[in-house]
DNA sequence: TACATTTAAATGTCTGACATTTTAAATGCA
DNA sequence: TGCATTTAAAATGTCAGACATTTAAATGTA
């Protein structure tokens, strides 16, 4: 089923492409067991080491599943929402944090990407999503909320406009756009009055959104857009002049 | 700098993790040399197959790099959009194959996507993207095209239109869902006046980001998801139907 | 100085062993 | 026979030690 040419290098790599390819490719199919690690050590050639190295690869990436004991080994996955959710936040927030994208960038990826589904969400929206985005709302309105506890339950409130589409596909796909938002979000300190400012417009959004309204939804969005880019350029500036200053100063 | 409680299970795994989060949370930056595989496995106080295993996970998620040699060893590796886009698409693709996800809802989530930067990109489309969108269109109207070439430079056109965004992470969010449509669409057999139709959108879409017209571009784009749609359903009926004549021929 | 050689440190691979987990089969007993 | 218990086998998880290979720095030499 899978040949391993003769290079050199990282063999166990080599294996895990091979295996990859075939649960791809559709030759292999969900839940079928692969051969043991000694059947796959003799098939490759290889010690057994090189094959587990290679099987924890496909592990990370959530494509197969071991289990111990007789009858055990390796199965291909069904790969769920659930588990490809983690690494698509993981992925997303490092691409972010480790290629310094600006806050300008992600922005206006992140409110781009949630206006592509409040038409849908509009539409469709349950009432349990609306429950859910009033109850975040409601604590954001709290007096005592910390700095993060207020960017988590924006992050929550985003989620639900963007699950209300009832996409699992869309839900997906911007798990990580909006989530990754989130340590950007958490370097603004929010005074009472963005807060207010921010609350307000999310109340626009669900009053939007309780009466189907698309466009009224969208326009709420788009200012709640402006207002965050805003924010976070008065952020960027004020720390931009702290990190000019000191540096004058240490010269 | 990371610890293990002394859980008794899947030691490579709980290792990974140590390392992952300790990358994640910015503890080890960009660059930075992981101790040795000798030292890791001292540190965790395991093997050091042990712990091989558990930096094959981090490699496979490019989270590290290795390099052989004195001097050489593990590394926080700078996650690139390269990188990432090769992963977002395998797990969109096998999203989309192993979960049943049926044309109409992939569809839906690809052209709502795509709408989002549709506006970006009539703004700020390059000439090089233009280029590129005629170039995949001239390419669709060649006549011995054949139905895997003609999805592929299908995919290429769109993956044209969301990269005139100019946004990278917008591109990096929809490289998956675009990507991941093909082998949905590839199993759409193209007449050739369903060819014709849909080179006539893209040229519509063309001429519209050419003009700088959004609105012109939002329209043809959300036709062209309803006769896509149309052709979809075509395809599925006709197979479940064939499907049904089987069964009941078998039974 | 410039070039060749040596050396050390690290990853890559192999072998063989033992521990643990899990299920199926075998066994024993009423 | 039927059921509970025990046993055996198969698989992954872990460990220890060895050797191969690669790479860059250190060293030696013309």
């Amino acid at each position: 089923m899978k040949i391993d040419p003769d290079n050199k290098s990282d063999l166990s790599a080599q294996i895990a492409k091979a295996i990859r390819d075939a649960i791809v490719s559709g030759d292999m199919i969900v839940d079928q067991r692969l051969p043991s690690e000694a059947e796959l050590a003799d098939q490759f050639a290889v010690s057994r080491s090189t094959v587990r190295e290679a099987l924890k690869r496909l592990a990370a990436q959530s494509l197969i599943r071991t289990q111990r004991g007789a009858f055990g080994g390796a199965f291909v996955n069904r790969l769920s929402y659930e588990e490809a959710y983690g690494d698509q936040i993981t992925t997303a927030t490092l691409l972010l944090s480790m290629n310094g994208i600006s806050f300008d960038v992600a922005c206006e990826a992140r409110y781009a990407l949630e206006r592509a589904c409040t038409p849908l969400s509009a539409e469709r929206r349950t009432a349990d999503i609306l429950a859910s985005m009033r109850a975040e709302i409601h604590r954001q309105a709290q007096p005592g909320l910390s700095d993060e506890s207020f960017c988590a339950s924006d992050v929550a409130f985003h989620r639900a406009l963007v699950d209300g589409a009832g996409n699992p596909v869309l839900s997906y796909q911007l798990a990580g756009a909006v989530e990754a938002m989130q340590p950007l979000m958490n370097m603004i300190t929010f005074t009472a009055r963005s807060r207010e400012a921010i609350v307000g417009f999310h109340i626009r959004i669900a009053d939007a959104l309780e009466v189907r309204a698309p466009d009224a939804a969208q326009e709420a969005l788009h200012e709640l857009e402006a207002y965050t880019l805003h924010l976070g350029r008065d952020v960027m500036a004020t720390r931009d002049k702290a990190e000019r200053n000191k540096d004058s100063a240490s010269a």
